[in-house]
RNA sequence: GGGUUUAUAGCUCAGUUGGUUAGAGCGCUACGUUGACAUCGUAGAGGUCGGCAGUUCGAAUCUGCCUAAACCCACCA
């Protein structure tokens, strides 16, 4: 119940600003987006936790948008919804910036402890972690705050180093020397997946090497000439009849002077370069397999930093890229440069740091991947584990069944260290264990040296890679290590959606899905939903190096969020990229402003002093009311359909027709007053604010605030109401199929007398007469009943509904569904116009004639088609007859 | 080099199992403020559905080839 709300309640313009600050505080201290285990079905969601450190990009927006829409719609449907949200250590990002801001002070890392580097960083965390979570909530985040976990608290942290211990002890985890993805500004190795291979002009050098012993000379071609000072070998295919004279004959390298043997391998291209491979074994893969094959000697040449080791004798000390510089130079002096030619190739650089990726031998850890991808690869192509787009299956069988060892250790301090303790001298003997104390018994038992003692044993100084932790984050949210069997893990556990982009479908997706097989015996969630990569205009992608990324926090203050979060959900068609464009949150504040002006035309409806209940208890002889019923049940389940199918931007699009085109442009106008001054009919108000809650509860998911802040003013709300917690309407019920037609006819018959005011160009407001002949019998009754809307929507002088009218003399006219519609203009009427109008309308539909009777006259199709088809084809040609027939006699009328 | 996907109005996209003279939003044009909304209303213009061939009575829709673009994977020095 409710009654006219002052004029201060009720400004011309919603702000959405203070609006949207008082729900995200009154939704919290309500509690409504708590959620504990209870007798309803579980709607769960793990977000995928930004970093730390970070701040709210367009990404986060969009990713963070279509959760909280799906959320919001299980609430309402009646489930117990769940969103965990959370946030990332991001080791080697975070890690990155703090070094950063030390340097800034004056302090660098190597000069601190661990514990002291860890303190910082800590600090650091503190300081600016949890930001980003405070601006989702000025997004509308309708997460269960209250259970907000990070992945390098305790809980967290025990985990995971449960977790690598249960994998050693199943055989999958080892450590090996392996040639692993060097970020020499980080310091680090990386996985395979943070590794980015962009494509760059390089210059290509030939370089020659002399023959032992002989006049001869090999050239080879490298692009990395500064790593010949690491060359073993110099490899060319047996095959090739040019140097088969040289194989088993020595090369001295330039420079060094080093003498090598020039060994022969399928693996050489003979078409490429000159033929002739030059081998680093310690700096490229190819290399190093090669020379594990031919037991070539191993030359480190670089230290961790990039620059040439001391070892060497040449360029010590200098960066890689300075040394390459230098050595061409040196070789093109010495004479050994025969020249250089541009070459496209593709170098890899670090995701974190942007650094140019060197490929190193070094000792690092490794989780076998074999076994733990196939359970998580047979469950997707099943659909246990459902994506949407299906066709990201595709590539996701390809990776699982290809797939490499991961390196999971990491040269950083920032994240959890390995639980790896030494007890001898080198890196040889270890124990795996959780505590110290744990690894110093197990030390003892292992090498049978009692002596050992806390002292004696140390270790390891690497941490875990990130994704090694959020790789259990849909496990660990609920505490599923510390106690596997406990209440919420049962509850919740699978959860429902996840929802990502495709980028991380490698490094996150899939592994969350090994890791639930793994641990848990069961999928992690049971649909995956990829949303696209936020792109500006010229369809490129948003970053912060590129500057053309908005501040989202400035959308929404411009234009609130629920205006930006309608804009992306508009850029966002499901599975494709989305190109942003700052007009559709214009569009989606502009709606805002829409649905505001409509709730407070209804208000000023209102009686001083009367009480309104909305309803939507219709009267079953208004035909406008049983329309719009028809209309929201149709749309509810059409909804019902796209969100089945995470197509959000067609459900938005559904309800914003629905109330801007359907409740807005015709049934707030059939349900005004009659006499202009007067307030809508009682009944009537009251109907129309019970279909505007239907329409705001439909729009919740989607608009959160504004559809609140009415649904509180449409009735006085008790205090722990509220709509982001109340039931979605039902789609269940009677569709008045029939009633939706009749009123379709009667908005085209509208439309086509506002064309004539148009084409006529009539005074708008100047009053008509109608003649309506409509195409039969039970037509005229029901149009008659239903004179009243022409009423409210047009400028009536008289209307006549009659099967029996004749067309007066100087009259424009129009064929609509096979009715025809008069408008006497006696005089107005400007006879050529409406010769040619006429004469337009014939010709377009005998185009349309012509095909049908082509159509229909081919024995083929009469014979081969479905009766049905044909049927309907022939009743559109008798349709399309009629008319031309009807619009020739008015056109010979006009003569 | 391998794989996947896309191509429909000026722009961004719909078009469900082949049977519409091809739809929406934005933009554009014209007209319009007597009781919400110019952040608005009404009307309108605009496409031989990338190209070529084929299957079919019938193709935006199915098949093949071609062209263009995007993305993913891979160690071409």
């Amino acid at each position: 119940m409710t009654s006219r709300p002052t004029d201060t309640e009720l400004p011309k313009q919603y702000d959405h600003s203070s609006n949207e600050q008082k729900w995200v505080e009154y939704w919290e201290e309500n509690g409504y987006f708590h959620s504990e285990p209870d007798e309803r079905e579980p709607y769960s969601v793990v977000i995928p936790p930004p970093n730390v450190t970070g701040v709210l990009h367009m990404g986060h927006m969009l990713n963070n948008t279509i959760q909280d829409v799906l959320v919001r719609r299980a609430r309402m449907i009646g489930k117990n919804a769940c969103w965990i949200p959370g946030t990332d250590h991001a080791s080697i990002a975070t890690e990155a910036k703090v070094v950063q801001k030390l340097r800034k002070e004056g302090i660098k890392k190597s000069d601190l402890s661990r514990d002291e580097f860890i303190k910082h960083a800590w600090n650091w965390t503190d300081e600016h972690g949890g930001i980003i979570l405070q601006q989702l909530k000025k997004l509308g985040a309708s997460c269960d705050w209250k259970r907000t976990r990070f992945t390098l608290e305790d809980d967290l942290y025990d985990a995971v180093i449960e977790c690598f211990i249960d994998l050693y002890n199943r055989g999958y985890i080892y450590r090996g020397q392996r040639m692993v993805n060097w970020d020499p500004v980080a310091q680090t190795a990386l996985s395979d997946e943070e590794v980015l291979h962009k494509e760059v002009q390089s210059q290509f050098y030939y370089v020659r090497y002399r023959v032992k012993d002989s006049d001869q000379v090999v050239t080879i071609a490298t692009t990395r000439p500064e790593t010949i000072l690491a060359d073993t070998a110099v490899c060319v295919n047996p095959k090739d009849e040019r140097f088969t004279s040289l194989i088993g004959k020595t090369a001295i390298i330039p420079i060094v002077n080093r003498e090598v043997p020039i060994i022969a391998d399928e693996y050489v291209d003979p078409e490429f370069g000159t033929g002739c491979l030059k081998i680093t074994p310690a700096h490229d893969p190819n290399d190093y397999e090669i020379g594990l094959k031919h037991d070539l000697a191993i030359i480190d040449m670089l230290n961790p930093d990039g620059t040439v080791s001391n070892e060497i004798g040449f360029y010590a000390g200098e960066d890689r890229f300075k040394a390459r510089k230098l050595i061409v130079k040196d070789l093109e002096s010495g004479g050994s440069l025969v020249k250089t030619e541009s070459l496209t190739n593709k170098v890899g650089y670090s995701e974190r740091t942007d650094a140019v990726i060197e490929p190193r031998l070094s000792l690092q850890w490794f989780c076998r991947m074999e076994e733990l991808s196939k359970p998580a690869l047979d469950h997707v192509m099943n659909d246990d584990v459902q994506f949407y787009p299906a066709k990201f299956k595709n590539s996701y069988q390809h990776w699982m069944e290809n797939i490499r060892d991961w390196c999971i250790s990491r040269q950083l301090w920032w994240g959890q260290r390995i639980p790896a303790w030494y007890y001898g001298d080198g890196y040889d003997e270890y124990v795996i264990a959780k505590t110290v104390d744990e690894a110093l018994k197990l030390a003892r038992e292992k090498s049978g040296n009692q002596k050992l003692n806390r002292e004696s044993i140390r270790q390891d100084e690497d941490v875990l890679d990130t994704w090694f932790s959020s790789w259990l984050w849909p496990i660990t949210v609920f505490d599923g290590f510390k106690d596997p069997d406990n209440k919420d893990i049962n509850y919740y556990y699978p959860t429902q959606d996840l929802v990502t982009a495709p980028e991380i479908m490698f490094f996150w997706v899939a592994r969350m899905i090994m890791a639930g097989y793994a641990f848990r015996g069961d999928k992690p969630f049971s649909n995956v939903y990829y949303h696209g990569i936020v792109r500006d205009e010229k369809r490129r992608k948003m970053s912060k190096s590129l500057g053309n990324s908005p501040d989202p926090l400035k959308l929404i203050e411009k234009y609130g969020a629920d205006g930006t979060r309608v804009g992306m959900l508009f850029a966002s068609p499901a599975g494709n990229d989305l190109l942003f464009d700052e007009n559709l949150c214009e569009q989606g504040r502009n709606f805002s402003t829409k649905i505001w002006n409509a709730f407070r035309f209804l208000t000023m409806n209102m009686e001083e002093g009367e009480q309104y209940n909305p309803t939507t208890e219709i009267d079953p002889e208004n035909l406008a009311d049983k329309w719009m019923v028809g209309r929201i049940r149709m749309t509810l389940r059409e909804m019902e359909d796209d969100f089945s199918k995470y197509r959000l931007n067609e459900a938005l699009k559904k309800i914003y027709s629905l109330i801007w085109d359907d409740f807005c442009d015709w049934f707030i106008e059939v349900s005004k007053s009659n006499e202009p001054g007067s307030n809508m009919p009682k009944d009537h108000l009251e109907r129309a604010l019970g279909f505007f809650e239907t329409l705001m509860k439909m729009l919740h998911p989607f608009m959160p605030f504004i559809t609140e802040e009415i649904w509180h003013q449409i009735s006085d709300r008790t205090k722990d109401e509220a709509l982001t917690i109340s039931m979605w309407p039902e789609s269940d019920g009677e569709l008045f199929e029939e009633s939706v037609t009749l009123f379709h006819t009667i908005q085209s018959h509208i439309s086509t007398i506002r064309n004539i005011q148009a084409e006529m160009n009539l005074p708008p407001r100047s009053p008509l007469q109608i003649i309506i002949k409509p195409k039969n019998e039970s037509l005229e009754s029901d149009l008659s009943d239903a004179e009243w809307i022409y009423h409210k929507l047009l400028p009536v002088a008289s209307i006549t509904i009659d099967k029996k009218s004749s067309k007066p003399k100087a009259s424009a006219a129009a064929v609509v569904d096979g009715s025809e519609i008069y408008i006497p203009l006696s005089g107005l009427i400007d006879l050529n116009k409406e010769r040619e109008k006429i004469q337009k309308e014939i010709d377009n539909i005998s185009g349309y004639l012509s095909g049908l009777d082509k159509k229909l006259s081919n024995k083929q199709f009469v014979e081969n088609a479905p009766a049905e088809v044909v049927n309907k084809e022939r009743q559109k040609r008798e349709e399309a007859v009629s008319n031309v027939g009807k619009l020739k006699e008015q056109l010979d009328e006009l003569t």
